[in-house]
RNA sequence: GCUCCCAUAGUGUAGACCGGUCAAUCAUUCCGGCCUUUCGAGCCGGUGACACGGGUUCGAAUCCCGUUGGGAGCACCA
């Protein structure tokens, strides 16, 4: 016979697994947004996990603004993205604009040319794509290149209007992808560039100016999403005609992020319509909202760092995070009491009632906070949450948190009988324990993700210890980050 | 339509490369219980998965083929 089965302990993998062909202290990564708008939640998976294989293999971590198209940069996001990225606690080591970089892109571009990896082409776009996808050439693609670089000068020197010419790269016009057979690299764009103005009218495109810079830049690992996947079989090509070292791709799955607004285009529109208070409004997925909610960023680099990098789609979930940041903040978070639709509970009482209600739960060392409740003409009136009153019904026992039980004599009309101070009662008969105020505290609002304004009153005193922007938990509420400076408000982060 | 990627509980994730120790890990959700002067935290327990069909093999979550299902791309966007 056997001793009892040996349970053999199996090593559990912890953090990201290894980047393949990773040197330690040769890793350069980029994190490449294009300025349309501060980060959002999605962003913040290839940010963080970038920066973490960064750290991990002390590389070099390069920010990148792609701000090749001209029609979809706000100027503000050159301030915004780096402010969301220090929020995150990711660190750049260097920051490149691609707008500074015309001069490069330029001059690449004529070595694709003078390679026979590119062409200038005048064929109206239609008629190019759909001998494309026959797998024909047009008739531009097979001249020489000294022809080309004659067409490709009339580009930059303006003979060729906006729309009327581009520089194509060759790939493979046999490719059995068909999404990869030949793509534009460079187009003409007449309107001003936020920061070049009209200094520059061809633009080059995303897998062009990508290719080249990461290459330039010395990336030697790219991560990013699965969505890049056919990207990154065009790119390849520049890699190839140029003769250059091929960097390790890695594709993680696609992130699907339920109710959230994401999208910036929607946001700055709404924002501009007044429904949105800005982009920290609760109810949106920026790294803005949830820095008002009071989130923890290391919540959410926990949660990437978990979710990995396979290659599988996966749904984002809101309760996984919001579990980390408990995890993270529970800890911090002084208590408060807040009423939400606050009703009048009103009950006789001879003397002067006193609450010592310690600040935390498990830490005696933050101190309590002390209410004094004397009565008016023998009868006192405190407030509690409309829903516990109307629930609790006529003749059950509550507890007024910290002070003292009350019995519900009615209901409607708001009015109970004292009923002692001792605790246990409330546990013999498993009443409600509830939080309440006096009725001549102060107002506040909450704000909730899911777009609700919830009125009530908040116990007095609370600016004492509490600092303006700090993270706090209602009882029986929720964790919220509170305001003090435009009138009393929270933002609710989660429950 | 063509091409590419993927498939472990409700949601994520480990295991897969190198088949046996998998009666399948951990987290979260959900459901119980304990504890607690919060519906928070903490503690204990439970439900719950290898998409399907073949093949290889003594043995398949793991290797091969097919099917089904999901996702992405086929832009003068990034």
């Amino acid at each position: 016979m056997g001793g009892p089965r040996e349970t053999i302990k199996r090593d559990r993998k912890t953090g990201l697994p290894d980047l393949e062909g990773a040197v330690m202290g040769e890793v350069v990564m980029r994190f490449a947004p294009g300025p349309s708008g501060p980060l959002h939640i999605g962003h913040s998976r290839a940010a963080i996990l970038n920066d973490e294989y960064c750290k991990k293999y002390k590389g070099k971590f390069i920010l990148r603004f792609e701000d090749t198209n001209p029609d979809r940069i706000d100027p503000d996001a050159y301030d915004m993205i780096p402010q969301d990225l220090e929020w995150l606690g990711v660190n750049t080591d260097e920051t490149f604009v691609q707008s500074d970089r015309f001069d490069t892109y330029y001059h690449v571009a004529k070595d694709l040319i003078l390679a026979g990896a590119a062409y200038v082409c005048t064929i109206d776009t239609e008629v190019w794509r759909s001998m494309k996808l026959a797998g024909k050439a047009v008739e531009e693609r097979d001249d020489g290149p000294e022809v080309q670089l004659e067409r490709w000068d009339r580009m930059l020197d303006g003979t060729y209007s906006e729309g009327e010419a581009s520089l194509v790269v060759k790939t493979d016009l046999d490719h059995r992808n068909p999404a990869v057979r030949d793509f534009i690299g460079m187009r003409i764009k007449d309107d001003p560039h936020p920061r070049t103005k009209d200094r520059f009218r061809v633009y080059p495109l995303y897998n062009l100016s990508v290719a080249i810079d990461d290459h330039i830049m010395g990336c030697t690992h790219i991560l990013r999403g699965k969505d890049h996947l056919n990207n990154t079989l065009r790119q390849e090509y520049v890699y190839r005609h140029l003769d250059w070292d091929l960097p390790k791709f890695i594709h993680y799955g696609l992130v699907s992020i339920p109710e959230s607004i994401l999208k910036t285009s929607l946001i700055r529109q709404e924002i501009t319509n007044g429904n949105y208070s800005g982009w920290s409004d609760v109810r949106l997925g920026t790294l803005q909202a949830l820095a008002a909610r009071g989130f923890d960023p290391k919540a959410l680099r926990d949660y990437w760092t978990e979710t990995g990098i396979k290659s599988v789609d996966i749904n984002f979930s809101w309760d996984t995070l919001y579990a980390k940041n408990r995890t993270l903040i529970d800890n911090k978070a002084r208590r408060f009491f807040f009423v939400p639709s606050p009703t009048p509970l009103i009950f006789e009482y001879g003397g002067v009632l006193e609450a010592n209600i310690p600040y935390h739960p498990e830490r005696p060392e933050m101190g309590v906070r002390k209410h004094r409740i004397a009565p008016h003409n023998g009868t006192i009136r405190l407030c509690i949450p409309e829903k516990d009153l109307r629930e609790a019904g006529n003749g059950s026992v509550v507890r007024l948190k910290d002070l003292c039980n009350v019995k519900l004599m009615d209901v409607s009309k708001g009015i109970g009988e004292f009923a002692g101070t001792d605790v246990s009662i409330i546990r013999e008969v498993k009443g409600r324990i509830v939080q309440w105020v006096l009725e001549d505290s102060e107002p506040l609002e909450i704000y909730t993700p899911e777009g609700e304004v919830v009125k009530g009153l908040v116990e007095p005193g609370i600016t004492n210890t509490v600092s303006n922007g700090d993270m706090i938990q209602f009882e029986r509420v929720g964790y919220c980050r509170v305001f003090f400076d435009h009138g009393m408000k929270a933002n609710m982060a989660h429950e």
